[in-house]
DNA sequence: TCGCATTGCATAGCATGCTATATATTATTA
DNA sequence: TAATAATATATAGCATGCTATGCAATGCGA
């Protein structure tokens, strides 16, 4: 009996991401941003201000990533936070001028690596490969629940 | 202009992979092994003896993730490597006997995992699935290439 | 055979992600 | 209102991956 990788889901998905990573951070390196960033980035591009709690909420990571990367964000400059208003405990987070800058190169670069990454789908292919994976993110999430 | 993740190919590529390896390493953490470990396992289990430089031939990371990795094995265990006959540059790398052991369980866990993230897909579906994906690696290596 | 290039592997340093746990503050309740 | 529970964030410790670089052994050309 063999495994074969090339038959695996697992060994592909893990590929790919690592591809995508690279990929990604290669382009963006410019920018002065790196991928983990990202999603934090496009939150608060969209709306500024929030709270780590807030942040987390829109976010498919831990608290104790966010905190991380939040953490290595204010050292490189993109963000500075604030101290809540009303709660001593919280603290909210702003992007600063230099990376409010790069908004659309972000974008456009991001796009340019999906679209990359793609080149040789037709749009019916990408619409069922991108539905696959909702499907299976789905499942998966669904699977780890675990009563409680 | 909306960034939606849920169209981006590369953040639910790596969404996917987070949760793939999240449930691998639930289900094998009983065997002793972790995710990382799998591919080189797969390989040795393959065929025991094989040097560094020939194991990481048959897989897709680099040579000091590799060295990396090896290290922990021996740490927990599962490998031993033994002085080159001909190359004191160069050592060969030895399941232990414990590792032996539970090739069966692991290989079975490992597709119980693909089997389980994929279990509302048809047969038909699961065949497009890998091979969009491995149409997409073939694309992203190529990109990363750089003529040089 | 000496000297330099190459090779095989290891190490350093970093990013990203996780679980578990600590800390400080706020909220609730007896 | 004092004690307790809950909340917001931070930290510790680890795995996995990368690039860059170090080091010892091997191989090859002058």
């Amino acid at each position: 009996m063999e495994f074969d990788r090339m038959t695996s889901a697992g060994y592909l998905v893990n590929h790919m991401a690592r591809l995508f990573a690279e990929g990604l951070r290669k382009r963006i390196a410019p920018l002065g941003i790196v991928p983990g960033q990202f999603p934090a980035l496009l939150a608060l591009w969209n709306k500024d201000g929030l709270t780590q709690k807030e942040l987390l909420a829109l976010l498919d990571i831990e608290q104790a990533t966010l905190a991380n990367t939040l953490t290595r964000m204010e050292r490189d400059g993109l963000i500075t936070r604030k101290e809540h208003p009303a709660d001593a405990r919280a603290r909210t987070i702003h992007l600063t001028e230099k990376v409010r800058a790069i908004r659309d190169s972000a974008y456009k670069v991001a796009m340019e690596v999906n679209e990359d990454a793609l080149s040789d789908f037709s749009d019916k292919e990408r619409a069922v490969f991108l539905d696959f994976m909702r499907r299976t993110i789905t499942t998966l999430q669904d699977d780890g629940q675990g009563s409680k």
